[in-house]
DNA sequence: GTGGTCTAGACCACT
DNA sequence: GTGGTCTAGACCACA
């Protein structure tokens, strides 16, 4: 039996500073992860229990922010196993997951801007980091 | 209108998706301009009505972000005349600039990678971004 | 002023025997309202507060009621200012008041038959039904 | 198949749309059939797997709601010959039942009204119901 | 005062 | 052990 078989392939990281409500971070994140293929329709997400576990957080924010999920046709639960990427075809446009990478890009160059970091400071920044 | 002396060298933008809200946003702003220098001791900022007509939000949200800095010091109001950068504190320490781009940009990074665009892909979408 | 105006005309009745958890009957109950015309589009629902303590139930469910009416966009809120029907054409079918009806019709004849009373003996007991 | 000597006279419907939990809608039709006189002491009900395989639904959630009627002294399980309902208890109590054709029958009024429809109207439509 | 988010913890239905 | 519902109570954004 190979365990890495509906493995959520997936890795949650929250930002407590961006204010930003925890259910929506992981909506998001569950989204992006849907949109670069990374999740797939079938795919097992983590328990929410486990979930709240990692990061740290209430059961209820999970289940909520899967509840949205759900609600949308995105995620299909099955209560006493789990929940699951829903087989319907999800709403992958080219153009949404393209759409998104701009609204990130914009939003990382206007930030960076008000910190006082120009356009082409950033290529150096971005080949220097590491991790 | 008349934008002459300590004019706020400051323009707010508002991402009303981020679901981050609006009063951090407004802090978040003052704060990097602050760090970045383009906001000093002693700089005017705008009169809540104003900055509450600017943005299109209810005065009381300004007037709740000018009032959470001015707690922990970095403005300061005078009545009758207007709200300042406070010139007490040396606020602008250049450890706290480089943390905060620090994490900018791992958030960055992280977005896109969850977005599934690489680092390596990063610099050519910025080179390639106008306006 | 006429304190009518956009009065909610419904009123909520919780079955706590029916085993229904109670943010689907307050749903059901707001959407047969829609139905049936009592609740028109603009018309103001009783803040969740309000409705929590008239029905002796925790806020959250109610909070919970009206952001699934909200998700599918039968209702709308403003906070700050309440929970409204929304504008949006409601999906007033005339089939899907029919079909409701005749759902709730066939539950009925089917429990009283499980009680043994037959459907010639309905019409008495409806006739003589006061209040 | 032999349904021969204390065949249950019982027919079980679900009705997965109303939100109550499967065994609370066994135990209430079991409930209703004792009330209505047509389960007797003495009756044999069917098998917890027969009637999961029936309802297909799962075993346990029979197990329990013969398990909360056996507690109540409603239901005798005797290991390796069935469930029957217990002939100790006179469970067949005029008022009971009455209470319960009462409790259904103003729900249903208040759900028709709920949906616009008045009592003079279900007449009608009890009438012209078939099926 | 109105809705939105979150925590902590309980109990239920089901696998 | 998995998801679903609910309570009680806190704090936030907004009018």
């Amino acid at each position: 039996m190979n365990s890495t078989i509906n493995a959520p392939n997936i890795k949650f990281s929250l930002d407590p500073s961006s204010g930003a409500p925890i259910y929506r971070q992981i909506i998001q994140q569950i989204e992006y992860a849907i949109l670069s293929g990374r999740l797939r329709p079938g795919d097992r997400l983590p328990t929410i229990r486990s979930l709240a576990v990692e990061l740290k957080t209430n059961p209820n924010t999970i289940a909520r922010a899967y509840g949205e999920l759900e609600i949308r046709g995105i995620l299909t639960t099955q209560v006493g196993s789990g929940t699951f990427i829903s087989d319907k075809k999800p709403v992958v446009e080219e153009d949404s997951l393209n759409r998104k990478i701009r609204e990130v890009l914009a939003r990382f160059i206007q930030d960076m801007r008000d910190l006082g970091v120009e356009k082409r400071e950033l290529v150096r920044l971005i080949e220097g980091y590491n991790q």
